[in-house]
DNA sequence: AATAGTTGTAATATATCGTGTTACAACTCT
DNA sequence: AGAGTTGTAACACGATATATTACAACTATT
């Protein structure tokens, strides 16, 4: 089972909107060029980006800007704007009825819960670590390698 | 998304064999029955812990038992026993067509995969630190603790 | 003000996957 | 030999991620 993809499709919007700020309209149609995935889908993830305060955009104007600088986003913000993983369920989801006249069955949520919320917690507190400056200066470097590479 | 029961249900299933040892005869129905899934959902999970080695069981005859200490299994064990996550897959499910005419799109692969690794390897090695021994300790206690209160 | 283009969102479709269930051959034990 | 269990295949079903169509609300431009 997989966190989807609406996750690093929202890394890759923040990234494209500081990459291309200055030099190309920012809109659906250009995000989704770029992802390679169907601009309804980059919209809907920027609305979600855009309720956590990630970015501004507005109905009718093209395109997009961020609302926070790049090195107060982390990849957290994102995850969790997305929806990655649904807050009440978490990340792991239980078995659903464990037998309450088996002592086994009764206790095992209690006892497994908070282990489970800890292992989800060393997670996310990793994607706080890395912030979308990050991100951006490592495509840079990574662009400018290209070139580099053209030369040899 | 989530992370399937499977893994739970690993975990019930090994803490049941060890609880009921000495008690009843620890088959699929009765592990079935204390964790409230059908008999074959049991046997599958069964047949990924028995290849990982953590469990021995024989066509025909009746029974689970360890393969290993309780100690020596640890929470990381069983999530990986059951496939938890797609080994090659990753956690992360990244959008699959990045267009590589964009200089963000073919980079930001390269860029986060390794971030990404390193959430995924946070979630894990924190799985690895609890151990089924604790589980099962964990449970007597619980189990223990109900006694106390009926008497008050 | 009218036109063209964009966003926000609902509605629907499809594929994949988790889980439930039936069925049965292979096997053990008594 | 008979009863019971495991291992596994096959199929059903619902949930969900993603794709796509459609359109109202809105902005910018002429």
């Amino acid at each position: 089972m997989q966190i989807g993809s609406k996750f690093t499709i929202g890394v890759h919007i923040i990234t494209a909107i500081d990459y291309f700020k200055d030099m190309d309209r920012v809109n659906s149609e250009f995000l989704a060029g770029s992802i390679g995935v169907n601009p309804v889908i980059v919209r809907t993830v920027i609305s979600q980006l855009r309720e956590a305060g990630l970015v501004k955009t507005q109905r009718g104007s093209s395109g997009a800007e961020l609302a926070k600088p790049l090195n107060e986003i982390t990849l957290y913000d994102i995850y969790k704007a997305v929806g990655s993983v649904d807050e009440k369920e978490g990340l792991f989801h239980f078995h659903e009825q464990p037998n309450p006249d088996c002592p086994v069955g009764r206790n095992i949520h209690s006892v497994l819960d908070q282990r489970l919320m800890d292992a989800q917690k060393a997670l996310e507190e990793r994607l706080k670590t890395t912030t979308l400056a990050d991100i951006a200066e490592d495509t840079k470097q990574a662009v400018g390698n290209e070139s580099n590479e053209k030369k040899e």
